[in-house]
DNA sequence: ACAATACCAGACAGATCGGTATAGTTAGCA
DNA sequence: TGCTAACTATACCGATCTGTCTGGTATTGT
Protein backbone atom coordinates (compact mmCIF):
# COMPACT_ATOMS: atom_id res chain seq x y z
CA UNK A 1 0.00 0.00 0.00
CA UNK A 2 1.20 3.77 0.42
CA UNK A 3 3.36 4.64 -2.64
CA UNK A 4 3.37 1.14 -3.62
CA UNK A 5 1.80 1.08 -7.11
CA UNK A 6 1.86 -2.08 -9.59
CA UNK A 7 2.72 -2.14 -13.48
CA UNK A 8 -0.68 -3.08 -14.21
CA UNK A 9 -2.56 -0.34 -11.99
CA UNK A 10 -0.35 2.41 -13.41
CA UNK A 11 -1.03 1.08 -16.94
CA UNK A 12 -5.01 1.13 -17.00
CA UNK A 13 -4.99 4.24 -14.88
CA UNK A 14 -2.60 5.90 -17.74
CA UNK A 15 -4.40 4.70 -20.15
CA UNK A 16 -7.69 5.86 -19.10
CA UNK A 17 -6.04 9.25 -18.76
CA UNK A 18 -5.03 9.07 -21.86
CA UNK A 19 -8.22 8.11 -23.36
CA UNK A 20 -10.13 10.78 -21.72
CA UNK A 21 -7.57 13.48 -22.81
CA UNK A 22 -8.11 12.27 -26.56
CA UNK A 23 -12.15 12.50 -26.21
CA UNK A 24 -13.15 15.25 -24.43
CA UNK A 25 -10.88 17.50 -26.33
CA UNK A 26 -11.88 15.84 -29.99
CA UNK A 27 -15.71 15.44 -28.86
CA UNK A 28 -15.98 17.64 -25.58
CA UNK A 29 -16.79 16.28 -22.34
CA UNK A 30 -20.54 16.28 -22.26
CA UNK A 31 -20.69 14.55 -25.48
CA UNK A 32 -17.96 11.71 -24.66
CA UNK A 33 -20.31 8.61 -22.70
CA UNK A 34 -17.90 6.88 -19.96
CA UNK A 35 -18.62 3.61 -22.42
CA UNK A 36 -16.81 5.17 -24.68
CA UNK A 37 -13.95 6.45 -22.79
CA UNK A 38 -13.62 3.16 -21.47
CA UNK A 39 -13.59 1.11 -24.74
CA UNK A 40 -11.16 3.77 -26.54
CA UNK A 41 -8.90 3.01 -23.09
CA UNK A 42 -8.94 -0.89 -23.99
CA UNK A 43 -9.69 -1.19 -20.24
CA UNK A 44 -12.98 -2.73 -18.06
CA UNK A 45 -15.78 -0.34 -16.77
CA UNK A 46 -14.72 -1.59 -13.28
CA UNK A 47 -11.30 -0.34 -13.77
CA UNK A 48 -12.60 3.42 -14.13
CA UNK A 49 -14.39 3.44 -10.83
CA UNK A 50 -11.62 1.52 -8.99
CA UNK A 51 -9.68 4.44 -10.12
CA UNK A 52 -11.78 7.19 -10.39
CA UNK A 53 -14.62 7.82 -7.86
CA UNK A 54 -16.60 9.34 -11.03
CA UNK A 55 -17.11 10.72 -13.87
CA UNK A 56 -16.40 14.33 -12.47
CA UNK A 57 -13.19 13.01 -10.70
CA UNK A 58 -11.94 11.90 -13.99
CA UNK A 59 -12.61 15.07 -15.73
CA UNK A 60 -10.91 16.93 -12.87
CA UNK A 61 -7.69 14.50 -12.86
CA UNK A 62 -7.83 15.01 -16.64
CA UNK A 63 -7.15 18.70 -16.21
CA UNK A 64 -4.35 18.68 -13.99
CA UNK A 65 -2.75 16.18 -16.23
CA UNK A 66 -2.94 18.74 -18.65
CA UNK A 67 -1.92 21.08 -16.42
CA UNK A 68 1.39 19.38 -15.35
CA UNK A 69 1.18 19.18 -19.59
CA UNK A 70 1.74 22.98 -19.51
CA UNK A 71 4.43 23.48 -17.56
CA UNK A 72 6.31 20.71 -18.73
CA UNK A 73 5.71 21.86 -22.69
CA UNK A 74 6.19 26.08 -21.73
CA UNK A 75 9.62 24.67 -19.84
CA UNK A 76 11.29 22.81 -22.28
CA UNK A 77 10.38 25.34 -24.91
CA UNK A 78 11.25 28.65 -22.25
CA UNK A 79 15.28 29.69 -22.32
CA UNK A 80 15.99 31.56 -19.35
CA UNK A 81 18.59 32.91 -20.38
CA UNK A 82 17.28 34.01 -24.16
CA UNK A 83 15.93 37.28 -24.85
CA UNK A 84 12.38 38.35 -23.59
CA UNK A 85 10.89 38.73 -26.78
CA UNK A 86 12.24 35.59 -28.37
CA UNK A 87 10.85 33.65 -24.98
CA UNK A 88 7.54 35.02 -25.61
CA UNK A 89 7.48 34.59 -29.39
CA UNK A 90 8.13 30.42 -28.45
CA UNK A 91 5.57 30.28 -26.14
CA UNK A 92 3.09 31.54 -29.09
CA UNK A 93 4.78 30.20 -31.84
CA UNK A 94 4.20 26.51 -30.34
CA UNK A 95 0.44 27.72 -30.47
CA UNK A 96 0.64 28.74 -34.00
CA UNK A 97 2.46 25.03 -34.89
CA UNK A 98 -0.10 23.07 -33.27
CA UNK A 99 -3.29 24.74 -34.79
CA UNK A 100 -1.55 24.45 -38.43
CA UNK A 101 -1.18 20.98 -37.56
CA UNK A 102 -4.96 20.25 -36.36
CA UNK A 103 -4.38 18.88 -33.35
CA UNK A 104 -5.54 22.11 -31.44
CA UNK A 105 -8.52 21.77 -30.06
CA UNK A 106 -8.46 24.52 -27.49
CA UNK A 107 -7.91 25.36 -23.82
CA UNK A 108 -8.67 22.32 -21.94
CA UNK A 109 -9.45 24.91 -19.12
CA UNK A 110 -11.89 26.99 -20.47
CA UNK A 111 -13.70 24.45 -22.58
CA UNK A 112 -14.12 22.06 -19.46
CA UNK A 113 -15.68 25.38 -17.83
CA UNK A 114 -18.14 26.26 -20.44
CA UNK A 115 -19.28 22.57 -20.39
CA UNK A 116 -19.60 22.07 -16.69
CA UNK A 117 -19.93 26.11 -15.46
CA UNK A 118 -21.10 24.44 -11.70
CA UNK A 119 -18.42 22.30 -11.17
CA UNK A 120 -16.37 23.94 -8.59
CA UNK A 121 -13.63 21.61 -8.76
CA UNK A 122 -12.86 21.85 -12.88
CA UNK A 123 -13.53 25.84 -12.03
CA UNK A 124 -10.30 25.67 -9.47
CA UNK A 125 -8.21 23.57 -11.77
CA UNK A 126 -8.77 26.54 -14.66
CA UNK A 127 -8.51 29.37 -11.89
CA UNK A 128 -4.95 27.06 -11.01
CA UNK A 129 -3.74 26.72 -14.51
CA UNK A 130 -4.49 31.18 -15.11
CA UNK A 131 -2.07 31.79 -12.35
CA UNK A 132 0.52 29.10 -13.57
CA UNK A 133 0.47 31.07 -16.76
CA UNK A 134 0.50 33.84 -15.24
CA UNK A 135 3.76 33.36 -12.98
CA UNK A 136 5.06 31.85 -16.38
CA UNK A 137 4.75 35.00 -18.33
CA UNK A 138 5.83 37.28 -15.61
CA UNK A 139 9.09 35.21 -14.82
CA UNK A 140 9.48 36.08 -18.94
CA UNK A 141 8.94 39.88 -18.33
CA UNK A 142 10.60 40.57 -14.82
CA UNK A 143 7.61 41.60 -13.12
CA UNK A 144 5.36 40.91 -10.98
CA UNK A 145 2.54 38.59 -11.76
CA UNK A 146 0.16 41.32 -11.05
CA UNK A 147 1.44 43.61 -13.22
CA UNK A 148 -0.12 45.75 -16.04
CA UNK A 149 2.52 44.28 -18.37
CA UNK A 150 1.84 40.55 -17.34
CA UNK A 151 -2.27 40.98 -17.63
CA UNK A 152 -1.67 42.49 -21.23
CA UNK A 153 0.44 39.40 -22.05
CA UNK A 154 -1.50 36.98 -20.18
CA UNK A 155 -4.50 38.72 -22.33
CA UNK A 156 -3.02 38.11 -25.47
CA UNK A 157 -2.41 34.66 -24.55
CA UNK A 158 -5.59 34.32 -24.08
CA UNK A 159 -7.11 35.90 -27.59
CA UNK A 160 -4.90 33.67 -29.77
CA UNK A 161 -6.28 30.67 -27.94
CA UNK A 162 -9.92 31.71 -28.57
CA UNK A 163 -8.70 32.41 -32.31
CA UNK A 164 -7.06 30.02 -33.19
CA UNK A 165 -10.27 27.03 -31.58
CA UNK A 166 -13.00 29.23 -33.31
CA UNK A 167 -11.65 31.53 -36.11
CA UNK A 168 -8.84 28.20 -36.74
CA UNK A 169 -6.61 31.42 -37.28
CA UNK A 170 -3.05 30.59 -37.58
CA UNK A 171 -2.62 34.52 -38.54
CA UNK A 172 -3.83 35.69 -35.42
CA UNK A 173 -1.71 33.55 -33.14
CA UNK A 174 1.27 35.13 -35.04
CA UNK A 175 -0.52 38.61 -34.51
CA UNK A 176 -0.87 37.93 -30.93
CA UNK A 177 2.55 36.85 -30.75
CA UNK A 178 3.86 39.96 -32.53
CA UNK A 179 1.45 42.55 -30.17
CA UNK A 180 3.41 40.53 -27.30
CA UNK A 181 7.05 40.87 -28.59
CA UNK A 182 6.38 44.47 -28.94
CA UNK A 183 5.25 44.96 -25.38
CA UNK A 184 8.13 43.30 -23.88
CA UNK B 1 -50.17 30.66 -44.72
CA UNK B 2 -46.70 31.88 -46.02
CA UNK B 3 -45.76 34.95 -44.11
CA UNK B 4 -49.23 34.24 -41.93
CA UNK B 5 -49.09 33.91 -38.67
CA UNK B 6 -50.88 33.85 -35.47
CA UNK B 7 -50.32 35.38 -32.25
CA UNK B 8 -50.31 32.27 -30.40
CA UNK B 9 -47.39 30.63 -32.86
CA UNK B 10 -45.21 34.15 -32.31
CA UNK B 11 -45.79 33.64 -28.59
CA UNK B 12 -44.65 30.14 -28.72
CA UNK B 13 -42.03 30.60 -30.74
CA UNK B 14 -40.53 33.19 -28.98
CA UNK B 15 -41.18 32.09 -25.44
CA UNK B 16 -39.06 29.03 -26.81
CA UNK B 17 -36.39 30.73 -27.94
CA UNK B 18 -36.30 33.16 -25.21
CA UNK B 19 -35.86 29.80 -22.80
CA UNK B 20 -33.30 28.13 -24.44
CA UNK B 21 -30.99 31.21 -24.48
CA UNK B 22 -31.34 31.58 -20.92
CA UNK B 23 -30.44 27.87 -19.95
CA UNK B 24 -28.19 27.54 -22.51
CA UNK B 25 -26.28 30.37 -21.36
CA UNK B 26 -26.87 29.30 -17.60
CA UNK B 27 -26.17 25.84 -17.90
CA UNK B 28 -24.37 25.37 -21.33
CA UNK B 29 -26.27 23.35 -24.17
CA UNK B 30 -25.60 19.97 -23.83
CA UNK B 31 -26.26 19.97 -19.98
CA UNK B 32 -29.95 21.19 -21.13
CA UNK B 33 -32.48 18.74 -22.01
CA UNK B 34 -35.25 19.16 -24.02
CA UNK B 35 -38.04 18.97 -21.41
CA UNK B 36 -36.27 21.41 -19.05
CA UNK B 37 -36.39 24.44 -22.24
CA UNK B 38 -39.99 23.37 -22.76
CA UNK B 39 -41.38 23.77 -19.75
CA UNK B 40 -39.19 26.78 -18.48
CA UNK B 41 -41.28 28.20 -21.89
CA UNK B 42 -44.42 27.00 -20.10
CA UNK B 43 -45.05 25.48 -23.65
CA UNK B 44 -46.26 21.87 -24.59
CA UNK B 45 -43.48 19.56 -26.14
CA UNK B 46 -45.10 19.65 -29.32
CA UNK B 47 -44.64 23.38 -29.72
CA UNK B 48 -41.19 23.05 -29.63
CA UNK B 49 -41.28 20.30 -32.95
CA UNK B 50 -44.00 22.07 -34.27
CA UNK B 51 -41.48 25.36 -34.49
CA UNK B 52 -38.37 23.45 -34.97
CA UNK B 53 -37.32 20.76 -36.22
CA UNK B 54 -35.06 19.29 -33.56
CA UNK B 55 -32.79 20.26 -31.15
CA UNK B 56 -29.52 21.54 -33.25
CA UNK B 57 -32.32 23.75 -35.27
CA UNK B 58 -33.28 25.23 -32.28
CA UNK B 59 -29.72 25.65 -31.04
CA UNK B 60 -28.81 27.58 -34.12
CA UNK B 61 -31.91 29.66 -33.98
CA UNK B 62 -31.05 30.51 -30.91
CA UNK B 63 -27.41 32.03 -31.88
CA UNK B 64 -29.47 33.80 -34.79
CA UNK B 65 -31.01 35.65 -32.30
CA UNK B 66 -27.52 36.22 -30.58
CA UNK B 67 -26.27 37.73 -33.44
CA UNK B 68 -29.25 39.86 -34.14
CA UNK B 69 -28.90 41.29 -30.92
CA UNK B 70 -25.35 41.55 -30.66
CA UNK B 71 -25.81 44.14 -34.18
CA UNK B 72 -28.77 45.60 -32.42
CA UNK B 73 -26.87 46.29 -28.73
CA UNK B 74 -23.50 47.18 -30.21
CA UNK B 75 -24.99 49.77 -32.83
CA UNK B 76 -27.45 51.74 -30.03
CA UNK B 77 -23.67 51.87 -27.65
CA UNK B 78 -22.05 53.21 -30.66
CA UNK B 79 -21.97 57.15 -31.90
CA UNK B 80 -20.62 56.89 -35.90
CA UNK B 81 -19.69 60.46 -35.09
CA UNK B 82 -17.50 60.01 -31.81
CA UNK B 83 -13.88 59.99 -31.61
CA UNK B 84 -12.22 56.80 -32.30
CA UNK B 85 -11.12 55.99 -28.69
CA UNK B 86 -14.62 56.69 -27.28
CA UNK B 87 -16.28 54.42 -29.81
CA UNK B 88 -13.97 51.76 -28.36
CA UNK B 89 -14.31 52.27 -25.20
CA UNK B 90 -18.38 52.06 -25.21
CA UNK B 91 -17.86 48.64 -26.33
CA UNK B 92 -15.43 47.49 -24.18
CA UNK B 93 -16.99 49.53 -21.23
CA UNK B 94 -20.24 47.57 -21.62
CA UNK B 95 -18.79 44.32 -21.77
CA UNK B 96 -17.32 45.25 -18.47
CA UNK B 97 -20.54 46.31 -16.43
CA UNK B 98 -22.37 43.17 -17.17
CA UNK B 99 -19.76 40.95 -16.10
CA UNK B 100 -19.94 42.87 -12.97
CA UNK B 101 -23.58 42.31 -12.98
CA UNK B 102 -23.06 38.52 -13.29
CA UNK B 103 -25.23 38.31 -16.03
CA UNK B 104 -22.27 37.16 -18.33
CA UNK B 105 -21.66 33.77 -19.21
CA UNK B 106 -19.36 34.31 -21.90
CA UNK B 107 -19.61 34.14 -25.85
CA UNK B 108 -22.60 32.51 -26.68
CA UNK B 109 -21.23 31.25 -30.58
CA UNK B 110 -17.61 30.38 -28.71
CA UNK B 111 -19.44 28.41 -26.25
CA UNK B 112 -21.12 26.88 -28.59
CA UNK B 113 -18.66 25.68 -30.64
CA UNK B 114 -16.77 24.36 -27.77
CA UNK B 115 -19.82 22.23 -27.06
CA UNK B 116 -20.89 21.10 -30.75
CA UNK B 117 -17.46 20.86 -32.24
CA UNK B 118 -18.45 18.68 -34.86
CA UNK B 119 -22.50 20.88 -35.81
CA UNK B 120 -20.98 22.92 -39.30
CA UNK B 121 -24.21 25.01 -38.91
CA UNK B 122 -23.14 25.83 -35.44
CA UNK B 123 -19.77 26.76 -36.66
CA UNK B 124 -21.25 28.24 -39.80
CA UNK B 125 -22.94 30.74 -37.48
CA UNK B 126 -20.60 31.67 -35.09
CA UNK B 127 -18.08 32.46 -38.13
CA UNK B 128 -20.86 34.75 -39.38
CA UNK B 129 -20.83 36.65 -35.83
CA UNK B 130 -17.37 36.80 -36.29
CA UNK B 131 -17.06 38.53 -39.40
CA UNK B 132 -19.85 40.69 -38.43
CA UNK B 133 -18.05 42.03 -35.43
CA UNK B 134 -15.04 42.62 -37.21
CA UNK B 135 -17.03 44.56 -39.74
CA UNK B 136 -17.81 46.85 -36.38
CA UNK B 137 -14.66 47.30 -35.75
CA UNK B 138 -13.50 48.65 -39.03
CA UNK B 139 -16.30 50.89 -39.05
CA UNK B 140 -14.90 52.24 -35.74
CA UNK B 141 -11.42 51.99 -37.27
CA UNK B 142 -11.97 53.60 -40.39
CA UNK B 143 -10.08 50.48 -41.99
CA UNK B 144 -10.46 47.23 -44.06
CA UNK B 145 -11.83 44.54 -42.09
CA UNK B 146 -8.37 42.29 -42.98
CA UNK B 147 -5.87 45.66 -41.73
CA UNK B 148 -3.85 44.49 -39.19
CA UNK B 149 -5.36 47.04 -36.74
CA UNK B 150 -8.82 45.51 -37.13
CA UNK B 151 -7.32 42.06 -36.39
CA UNK B 152 -5.93 43.67 -33.34
CA UNK B 153 -8.78 45.25 -31.88
CA UNK B 154 -10.57 41.68 -32.40
CA UNK B 155 -7.78 39.67 -30.47
CA UNK B 156 -8.13 42.23 -27.52
CA UNK B 157 -12.50 41.71 -27.97
CA UNK B 158 -12.00 37.75 -27.90
CA UNK B 159 -9.43 38.41 -24.98
CA UNK B 160 -11.55 40.29 -22.84
CA UNK B 161 -14.46 37.85 -23.09
CA UNK B 162 -12.40 35.07 -22.65
CA UNK B 163 -10.77 36.62 -19.34
CA UNK B 164 -14.41 37.50 -18.25
CA UNK B 165 -15.78 33.83 -18.70
CA UNK B 166 -13.13 31.94 -17.09
CA UNK B 167 -11.27 34.50 -14.82
CA UNK B 168 -14.54 36.54 -14.28
CA UNK B 169 -11.89 39.76 -14.38
CA UNK B 170 -14.11 42.99 -15.26
CA UNK B 171 -10.11 44.54 -14.88
CA UNK B 172 -9.28 42.65 -17.09
CA UNK B 173 -11.61 43.70 -19.57
CA UNK B 174 -10.93 47.29 -18.76
CA UNK B 175 -7.48 46.59 -19.18
CA UNK B 176 -8.16 45.21 -23.11
CA UNK B 177 -10.16 48.27 -23.14
CA UNK B 178 -7.09 50.63 -22.42
CA UNK B 179 -5.22 48.59 -25.23
CA UNK B 180 -7.49 48.52 -27.93
CA UNK B 181 -7.96 52.80 -27.45
CA UNK B 182 -4.09 52.56 -27.72
CA UNK B 183 -4.13 51.44 -30.57
CA UNK B 184 -6.73 53.48 -32.27
C1' DA C 1 1.91 -22.30 -2.89
C1' DC C 2 -1.22 -18.91 -1.51
C1' DA C 3 -3.73 -14.79 -0.37
C1' DA C 4 -4.39 -10.25 -2.07
C1' DT C 5 -5.20 -7.36 -5.58
C1' DA C 6 -5.73 -5.42 -9.83
C1' DC C 7 -7.51 -6.71 -14.08
C1' DC C 8 -11.13 -8.06 -17.84
C1' DA C 9 -15.89 -8.86 -19.86
C1' DG C 10 -20.34 -7.80 -19.65
C1' DA C 11 -25.08 -7.85 -17.59
C1' DC C 12 -27.83 -4.85 -15.17
C1' DA C 13 -30.38 -0.75 -12.94
C1' DG C 14 -32.63 3.62 -12.91
C1' DA C 15 -32.68 7.91 -14.92
C1' DT C 16 -32.69 10.90 -18.75
C1' DC C 17 -31.95 11.81 -23.51
C1' DG C 18 -34.17 13.48 -28.23
C1' DG C 19 -38.14 12.75 -30.59
C1' DT C 20 -43.03 10.90 -31.82
C1' DA C 21 -47.85 9.91 -31.18
C1' DT C 22 -52.42 10.57 -29.24
C1' DA C 23 -56.17 13.23 -27.81
C1' DG C 24 -58.51 17.15 -26.54
C1' DT C 25 -58.74 22.49 -26.54
C1' DT C 26 -58.73 27.08 -28.38
C1' DA C 27 -58.78 30.83 -31.83
C1' DG C 28 -59.37 32.75 -36.44
C1' DC C 29 -61.98 32.89 -40.59
C1' DA C 30 -65.02 31.81 -44.53
C1' DT D 1 -71.48 27.12 -38.08
C1' DG D 2 -67.93 24.43 -39.10
C1' DC D 3 -63.12 23.90 -41.03
C1' DT D 4 -58.34 24.62 -40.16
C1' DA D 5 -54.38 25.14 -37.63
C1' DA D 6 -51.80 25.90 -33.70
C1' DC D 7 -52.01 25.13 -29.05
C1' DT D 8 -51.78 22.05 -24.43
C1' DA D 9 -50.87 17.85 -21.82
C1' DT D 10 -49.05 13.52 -21.47
C1' DA D 11 -47.91 8.82 -22.61
C1' DC D 12 -44.65 6.51 -25.01
C1' DC D 13 -40.39 4.91 -27.86
C1' DG D 14 -35.64 3.33 -28.34
C1' DA D 15 -31.24 4.84 -27.24
C1' DT D 16 -27.89 6.29 -24.15
C1' DC D 17 -26.36 8.05 -19.78
C1' DT D 18 -23.69 7.21 -15.13
C1' DG D 19 -22.78 3.91 -12.02
C1' DT D 20 -23.06 -1.00 -9.77
C1' DC D 21 -22.52 -5.78 -9.57
C1' DT D 22 -21.06 -10.49 -10.70
C1' DG D 23 -17.70 -13.60 -11.89
C1' DG D 24 -13.63 -15.20 -13.76
C1' DT D 25 -8.33 -14.34 -14.82
C1' DA D 26 -3.63 -12.80 -14.27
C1' DT D 27 -0.08 -10.96 -11.57
C1' DT D 28 2.15 -9.90 -7.35
C1' DG D 29 4.71 -10.32 -2.96
C1' DT D 30 5.68 -13.39 0.75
Amino acid sequence: MGSTTTAATRSARERLLASAAQLFQERGINATGIDLVVRNAGVAKASLYNNFASKEALVVAYLEQELDGWVQHSRSLDDPFGARPERVAALFEALAVSVESHTFHGCPFTNAVIELPECVSVRRVAEHYREVVRAHLASIAGEDPTSTLVSRLFLLYDAAITAAKVGRDAGLVRQASTMAQELV
